[in-house]
DNA sequence: TATTGTTATACTCTATAACTATA
DNA sequence: TATAGTTATAGAGTATAACAATA
């Protein structure tokens, strides 16, 4: 009689998980110098030139944060500020050829890591595996919806 | 002809899942009035009572920072600090009543955010998704194990 | 007056280097 | 000498409150 090895906790599974690619993220952005948070941003960058207020909100940090964030990032070269046309008062963020290519780096690396973990998987494996997470972040937006 | 919404690329989804499981785990600390780092050294203090290295090497943080950690820690009266018997110049440290408290009570809000999440599978979907994220992770550890 | 952003301040978290005490 | 831990220092990252400039 062998029972194998004891089943995995579905909660303990998605909480592992979430370490393990939270941990691939510190360690691609740590390989480019780049703190966690200093990658969320450029990431948010690729695509927006978005006001100091609105790179905030994508961020979920106080204008105060940002300020200091983005000080940091344009000492480095990686971004630039720039007074937005129809308000005064604005300050908008854009890219530098430096901070994009260190996200764009950064990102192919933390997708190749995630690529190799998902190799585990044959190929429909991976699509019903995908199917079912779809379901369990659709949940999670729908709490998000609601309770916040 | 509809081809219905997009389908999620597999990486989007484990990424993601990784920032929802992060985002749950921040907000039960913060709501606890702990940071992700000290609910991390809490959980290692459940069932350990170990050195000031040995907590370094749980969290792998420099023997410094594990000093300013652990001196936060205690000035709330979360955790303490003793001496060893065997050699002096090591110092162990132990959860106190208030920590476990603290700990336990974060702990179990976060398992219950994950099963809020998992509530979106039925039990035979749950299984099924339980198999395939173990051999994900098996293949993460395998990684690590090897590269690191 | 309200909004956008910066600055001053305070705290957590992290590491490196220098130090103390013990082995 | 080597190891365990602390302390001094420096810097990132965060928020609150006070401020300046613009609307």
């Amino acid at each position: 009689m062998n029972a194998g090895p004891a089943p995995l906790p579905t909660v303990d599974a998605v909480a592992q998980l979430g370490f393990a690619v939270q941990r691939m993220l510190e360690n691609r952005a740590a390989a480019s110098d780049l703190s966690v948070v200093q990658t969320r941003m450029l990431g948010v960058l690729r695509d927006r030139e978005p006001t100091m207020g609105e790179l905030g909100a994508f961020l979920d940090l106080d204008k105060s944060s940002v300020s200091g964030l983005v000080e940091r990032a344009e000492r480095r070269g990686l971004v630039s500020r720039f007074r937005a046309e129809h308000d005064g008062r604005s300050v908008r963020v854009r890219l530098e050829d430096d901070g994009r290519r260190l996200i764009d780096t950064a990102a192919a690396e933390f997708a190749g890591d995630l690529e190799g973990m998902l190799g585990a998987l044959t190929p429909a494996e991976r699509t019903e595996w995908t199917r079912l997470t779809a379901r369990l972040l659709a949940a999670d937006a729908a709490a998000r919806g609601i309770r916040l």
